[in-house]
DNA sequence: TCAGCAAGCTAGCGCCTGCTATCTTGGTAG
DNA sequence: CTACCAAGATAGCAGGCGCTAGCTTGCTGA
């Protein structure tokens, strides 16, 4: 499971290594319980059964329970900036539309389907959601959003795309994407199992194309 | 405010009626204060001085607090309900595909935009999130989806849209909407206002012609 | 004018929560 | 073998929660 690989132990000295290892066991469960019931709905107690520990121990990793919260929401958007800087250092002019929309496609669909749990968290936990999903909105995807809309308007401009306004364009690319991993993963409702960048490339081919064939075959 | 005319009194008797009107306002404040604050969140006593009476006076409208909180998500599932299968019966097929996707969008984007705190309360109560979802999901959407799963069928039979596969079609075609009601309200992301047809209009377009020029002009 | 009564508020019960003071234990140096 | 000490579990505190018993109020009809 990729979710394992998350909140690895920072090794700061050999004594500290074990202490490390529980705390990344005390987040990952707490992901877990926090997507599953809610903030709210998990108690400290239940957490630290689950991860396998006393309640007091949990205090020494984290102040308070809150602090906790704040730490694994930190942790994602931390992770989800990372991500998509990385893909837009990555994605370069070069590449024909196909190409680059199927590169951030594939970026933004793995960010949903990586870690199901984490996106209930941050969706279900009931912790003032919106101004979770506010702060959230605005460190992680902000730049993101904002270089799709570029790369819209760029295109309008070379005549390639049609004259939409290219916040709409960019709403009518990520939609699909965003809504099928929602619909997959967080709500859990029964999809087909297929490979990722095979559902990314149809939706990519109706974003250019359109649904109506046309008279001239495309690439 | 169209929320306001939500939770309406059901008139049984001319006693009743004022009681009435508080069971509306009961459950008018709870969605804002659940969708705010979530489920657990919110206390009884929260809510009783927000609504403008004693607690007593909610026990003698709801059984439990959980009770209040059902009330609400079956209201909200009767009224989607009855909302898409109005719309599936006013759809007929005489009508070309812009006009249907048109009036099937407007009616998706409506949900969302009117009463954006419902919508909150769905996602973000924290009350096991993923399990109301998922009864949500499946009393409320699951025969309009089929309807526009039968439909891309229907029309990919006709030739008159591409071979891919139906559910795919159908969530290339709400993804854009459901995204765009999800951020503008949901996340309060500021998006220009524009008139909801307008919006729909550009999607419906999109989807059927897609992002590059055409060579012979469409209507 | 005043008994009768429905309807509402005050005050509080028992439970559970986040958090912690105190005791216990198991490993190590001399 | 024993004195020491860090690290962890037990048990419990104070406060807040959902929910309600019982008192108070103000309206109705004779």
């Amino acid at each position: 499971m990729l979710a394992d690989a998350n909140f690895e132990t920072p090794v700061v000295g050999k004594q500290r290594l074990r202490s490390g290892e529980r705390r990344a066991a005390i987040l990952r469960t707490a992901v877990e319980l926090f997507a599953q019931r809610g903030f709210r709905g998990t108690t400290t107690r239940e957490l630290a059964s689950a991860v396998g520990v006393s309640e007091p121990v949990l205090y020494q990793h984290f102040a308070t329970k809150r602090d906790l919260y704040t730490a694994i929401v930190d942790h994602m958007v931390a992770q989800a900036s990372q991500t998509f800087d990385a893909s837009m250092r990555q994605v370069d002019g070069g590449q024909d539309d196909r190409e680059l929309l199927q590169a951030l496609g594939e970026v933004i669909l793995s960010w949903y389907l990586q870690d199901p749990a984490q996106i209930r968290l941050l969706l279900f936990s009931g912790l003032e959601g919106h101004e979770l999903a506010e702060l959230w909105h605005e460190r992680a995807t902000t730049q993101f959003k904002a270089f799709v809309a570029s790369y819209m308007e760029r295109r309008i401009k070379d005549g390639a795309f049609r004259g939409f306004d290219p916040h709409t364009l960019s709403l009518a690319f990520v939609g699909p994407i965003a809504h099928y991993g929602l619909v997959s993963t967080v709500f859990r409702c029964p999809l087909p199992e297929r490979p990722r960048n095979e559902i990314v490339r149809e939706f990519v081919d109706l974003f250019l194309n359109g649904i109506r064939p046309r008279a001239e075959g495309d690439l």
